[in-house]
RNA sequence: GUCCCCAUCGUCUAGAGGCCUAGGACACUGCCCUUUCACGGCGGCGACCGGGGUUCGAAUCCCCGUGGGGACGCCA
């Protein structure tokens, strides 16, 4: 294992594009690097994927630091931002003509559509025709995109860390575009240069890659770059077995914290989906870093479970210090008291309450809910200063009957 | 259509040739605990896609079907 080696720590990273908000897929991608760096005692990278000009923004970046802040997932060097970077793909795409592994093409997207089409209708598989792969002249004032010339015959080679040795024919890898008419890069010649510039050992990502890894195997061999170990995570699907998008629900993170779960509840869940250690369901962080291994990665695509998600959120909720409950409802629900059920709410008597109502509920909203009726004055009639909580069984029934009448209330609603 | 990948209960999974009359978890469900609701405990329901091999023996290995997914962008 090359990874044992100590002249080699492992650096792995997530590179999402700020498109949208950081999506529940992105987040298991996330955590599985996060997990391989620390047990590895290595660096987990961010780098933001922006080339594309059009689609990114900038509020998407903010959510997407601010979850990856709010799950814990954090980060050891500063983010990269890919369009801070455009000049050096621009030299590599120029580096890689220069060497003759890359041509100026000057079909138009159209063209190239066409040509998509026949090869279609003749049963191939849809790709451009390479007719300025050997293109001489130079037609001055037509845009152009760069492409990768890649060999018509053999094959690459590589060996995926979950599904083991895979081959892909040259034959069916396309020239595929490295630099866009207006000059920005394209995934997969960023990709690479910025994997190899962060000294990235080990790339795990979506299994939706799996098709470009070859592409990106052919740039690492025209550079010489030494190649880092590739991993292919299995997709997560809705209910309808299709790849899980917004029409199957919440699937941004910040929705599940809006709804109330604890971030390693989220975390917990995710890693289950498609890893397993044992019969083991409830996983701390800690645990998680211990126990994770690619020898449990499933190969399959996993089916998304809300309901599992639902009783793993109470599991959490349960085992947490009702402190930690307390510190982060009365934070992130404080629109849900008054003035003055806030101050209560506050106290060690909310804490206690909160002890209370912990075992009963499945999301943090929920016990936001049941807490705010108790810590309306005069709901709770004891005043608990000096009592000892745990043992006094008539505090207790005092108690009880106010969140039964709680739950009562809510019912009748 | 072409290429790639995958295949155990409804869902997440255990299982690396005999320990499997296939185990656990969620969901559903019966009983118990409980002054309510939860939590918890004990049960129930429920799966090796099909067909061929290999083997004394296959959920586990091989082949072929079938089914499902992904990719085929000047998106990532």
């Amino acid at each position: 294992m090359s990874n044992s080696n100590p002249k080699t720590p492992v650096r792995v990273r997530f590179a999402p594009s700020p498109t949208g908000f950081l999506h529940i897929g992105g987040v298991r991608v996330a955590l599985f690097n996060w997990l391989y760096a620390k047990q590895h005692e290595g660096q987990f990278l961010l780098r933001i994927e922006d080339t594309d000009l059009d689609r990114s923004e900038t509020h998407f970046t903010q959510d997407i630091l601010g979850s990856m802040k709010w799950l814990g997932l954090t980060w050891d060097e500063e983010p990269i931002y890919q369009s801070k970077r455009l000049a050096e793909y621009s030299n590599k795409a120029d580096e890689l003509i220069s060497m003759g592994h890359a041509y100026r093409c000057y079909c138009t997207e159209i063209e190239v559509e066409l040509m998509r089409e026949k090869a279609m209708k003749e049963g191939k598989k849809p790709q451009y025709d390479r007719r300025c792969r050997e293109r001489k002249d130079v037609p001055s004032g037509k845009p152009f995109v760069v492409r990768a010339k890649i060999p018509l015959e053999g094959h690459v080679d590589f060996y995926d860390l979950i599904r083991g040795p895979i081959q892909f024919q040259n034959a069916d890898i396309d020239d595929f575009v490295l630099i866009r008419s207006n000059g920005a890069p394209t995934y997969n010649l960023s990709v690479v240069v910025d994997d190899v510039y962060s000294r990235i050992t080990q790339v795990m990502r979506g299994d939706d890659h799996i098709n470009n890894t070859p592409k990106q195997m052919h740039l690492y061999q025209f550079f010489k770059y030494p190649v880092p170990q590739f991993a292919h995570l299995p997709m997560i699907l809705g209910s309808d077995k299709k790849k899980l998008s917004k029409r199957h629900g919440a699937v941004s993170a910040n929705a599940y914290r809006a709804e109330g779960y604890l971030p390693e509840a989220l975390l917990n869940f995710l890693v289950r989906l498609g890893w397993s250690h044992g019969d083991q369901e409830i996983f701390s962080i800690d645990e998680m870093i211990k126990f994770f291994s690619f020898d449990h990665v499933q190969k399959s695509a996993a089916v998304f479970n809300l309901e599992k998600l639902l009783w793993l959120s109470g599991a959490h909720i349960r085992q947490t210090a009702p402190e930690r409950v307390q510190s982060i409802v009365v934070e992130d629900y404080s629109n849900h008291f008054s003035t003055e059920a806030l101050k209560r709410a506050k106290t060690v008597l909310g804490a206690k309450l909160v002890a209370l109502i912990q075992p009963k509920v499945k999301l943090l909203e929920e016990l936001a809910e049941q807490l705010v009726p108790l810590c309306t004055p005069g709901a709770v009639e004891v005043d608990t200063a000096g009592l000892k909580w745990e043992k006094d069984a008539n505090l207790k029934i005092v108690v009880k009957a106010s969140v039964k009448h709680a739950t009562d209330m809510l019912q009748k609603k």
